[in-house]
DNA sequence: TTAGCACTTGGAGTTAAGTCCAAGTCAAGT
DNA sequence: ACTTGACTTGGACTTAACTCCAAGTGCTAA
């Protein structure tokens, strides 16, 4: 693992370079080193933080949580309760998420073992097909 | 199970009035049978299809392809077979999703795990708390 | 040295999905 | 009769999270 430029970190964590600029923005990442040029380079550090926040964002993370971690890793010692705190309220609201998708899953499987066993079409009115399977 | 009025259904599904208004507008839902002084009030078929909306909408199905089920649920059997593939592609997005899930609460998990047993203290600078988990 | 390409910036625009508002109507209660 | 409260409408506004753009710089290769 090496230094890389934005444009290979955008294709490695398929994320645009737009987005990288626009996470260093509003704080999502620190400052991020420049070479002589200008030209920003993610060193291996930065480049695991981006992994992480790829990872979470795309289990629907707000950016806003994300941010207000990354402010208090920065922020020292002082914040080590906090952190855990906000990581267990994250962690809460993705096993709330996963039981949700759990329902939905087994709602559409249902759904669809309906249609592929032909029981779908004795369909009597235009949504009468939605009936609600035992709660 | 009866029929409700907009606030009843509000309540019962946890969406604002404005939302059902919202899905009407954008066709998600059929045209909503009103009262005598125009007031709409939502049947049994239509609660059952506002629960399954709800639930996937909940689970991130897009709103635009809950309007595509619901288009073709009322153009009737021409689209059984559409429908079917439809609720395919939205499963499979689904199951995703979940494992995109499954993978940001271990990750979660482990690194409350570092805190709880302060390992995290030990943290170097900054961003290195951030090392990746044997992927 | 000139063309081309990757990068830079600040700022504007987009998308999805609501969410809110003002102005008006209607039925019920006092 | 008058206030209250739930409803109606069309349309404007908000929020989150990007995503795009124009104008400019600077290295690289022919």
């Amino acid at each position: 693992m090496a230094d890389l430029t934005i444009t290979e970190v955008s294709e490695k964590y398929h994320i645009k370079p737009d987005t990288l600029r626009y996470y260093e923005r509003i704080k999502l990442l620190p400052q991020v080193p420049r070479s002589k040029n200008g030209n920003r380079y993610y060193p291996d550090e930065l480049q695991s933080w981006i992994e992480m926040v790829v990872c979470l964002r795309h289990s629907g993370v707000p950016v806003e949580k994300l941010i207000d971690y990354a402010q208090m890793l920065q922020a020292g010692d002082a914040t080590l309760d906090a952190r855990e705190n906000l990581l267990r309220e994250q962690l809460a609201e993705l096993e709330e998420k996963r039981h949700d998708l759990e329902r939905s899953i087994s709602r559409l499987q249902h759904k669809i073992h309906l249609y592929e066993t032909g029981e779908i079409k004795q369909g009597k009115s235009y949504f009468s097909d939605y009936g609600i399977i035992d709660d």
